[in-house]
DNA sequence: CGCATACTTGACTCTATTCAAGGTTAGTGG
DNA sequence: CCACTAACCTTGAATAGAGTCAAGTATGCG
């Protein structure tokens, strides 16, 4: 019989715990915060996570699958800010407000782990390497959507694409799938959305960059043809030197 | 003689104090960290408080005036992320990486509070409070750069301008400023690099809204004359219903 | 007072949007 | 396993909003 029981060991075994939560834990404080988070049954394509205006109490952690986060505007349409693979954290936005600002839906069968925050919060004062943990990811999110701020200004179609589509690479590349040859878990319009482009748009500049050979991509699965090419789109910004 | 020495009080006698870090501490709490906060000597228009690349090593306070931050894309470019007014904390989307991802300078003359970061999460270690005031921080961070997101995709120029002055508008009123009239701290070529527009765009965007009667602009003093429409024209969105 | 920078204005161009229609895919039920 | 339906995606033509280029005007600093 071990010395440690299998909920205990639920994040130390886990493919993702390098790039998660427990990321630099030492195994001792892994197995204390196992203890609090509480894996769900498998959630189906088109399920809630959280919803926007829902009262804020845990974080989320995507296992499997992955999810799309987005924002209702008072127009009546969404806006999609961002989506979300393994070991990637959901909820951080709402800790100040106590009330979630956007909603999370996966976008395919997905297993999400729950983290109580209040549980979280405590187990960190205990922990400084676990409350060190947590400003780091909340950091790393934040230099992220600066990332995504930068996509959307002043950014050709082209250029949008080619940097998302770098993003996801490099994304699918950490989590040591290809970084080549990898399916978009997204339709074709919420990738558009989240861009700033209309869908419309979107499959024509798709079809542009296969012309020029750089990519190709058949309904959800791209293939990265050449990815030196669309990094120099992407630097070669709107004047271009 | 008073039993706190005055370097222990300039955080709780700071007019910011409830804006800023020290928020909802209680007043040992303020103290103690008033003694790891360095405050330093104004610094004239257009220093760096801090640089792109450079070794993360503290986080700062603006206490008087404002701050611009912005990112030097590799096509040489630059593309501005944000405007802090006093009791806005700068350099949190560095600690992840332990190197600054952008680099932030004066719009004009300014104060600015340093606070050394390990020192902070040391305290923080000892001040529950102040672990959570942290968390709060850059919670409020994200959602702020969220919206940041919402602006730039799929708006016409006119709604990313009401968007912006509505922002500044609401952020003067929390500082006990006019809500309608006021001093824009930056340049129309810097708010329209922020908006990703060009700045003749901007220029024809404020010179609209004024023949509407929305605003008032002569230099940089804006005066928002409706403030009722320029929400309406942010909430009527891309389509409109 | 003069120079430099910042801002404005006009004319033209171009990219992305919109509207509209046709084609494909995936998921459902027989 | 196939047929059917509903999304989803693609394509084309016309339009509009913002960008670019170029010149002129204000503003502010030394």
């Amino acid at each position: 019989m071990p010395a440690t029981s299998p909920a205990r060991e639920k994040c130390r075994t886990c493919r993702l715990h390098s790039l998660c939560l427990p990321r630099e834990l030492p195994q001792g404080d892994t197995s204390e915060l196992a203890r609090i988070v509480q894996t769900r049954r498998p959630m189906k394509r088109g399920t809630y996570v959280l919803q926007a205006g829902g009262h804020f109490q845990s974080i989320f952690a995507v296992r499997t699958g992955s999810v799309k986060t987005s924002t209702l505007l008072p127009s009546g349409d969404e806006h999609i800010s961002g989506f979300h693979l393994p070991g990637e954290i959901l909820g951080l936005d709402a800790i100040a407000s106590r009330s979630h600002p956007s909603t999370s839906v996966t976008l395919e069968t997905s297993h999400v782990c729950e983290i109580p925050f209040t549980e979280l919060e405590h187990l960190s004062e205990r922990i400084p390497a676990l409350q060190r943990q947590l400003l780091r990811i909340m950091s790393r999110e934040l230099s992220t959507e600066q990332s995504t701020t930068h996509l959307l200004a002043r950014r050709s179609a082209e250029q949008r694409l080619a940097m998302v589509l770098l993003d996801f690479s490099q994304r699918f590349a950490n989590r040591g799938l290809s970084a080549r040859h990898f399916r978009l878990p997204m339709s074709r319009s919420d990738l558009a959305n989240y861009l700033g482009l209309a869908p419309e748009t979107m499959s024509r500049t798709f079809r542009r960059l296969e012309a020029r050979g750089l990519l190709s991509i058949a309904g959800k699965a791209v293939v990265i043809l050449d990815p030196i090419a669309l990094a120099e789109l992407v630097d070669g910004a709107s004047g271009g030197s």
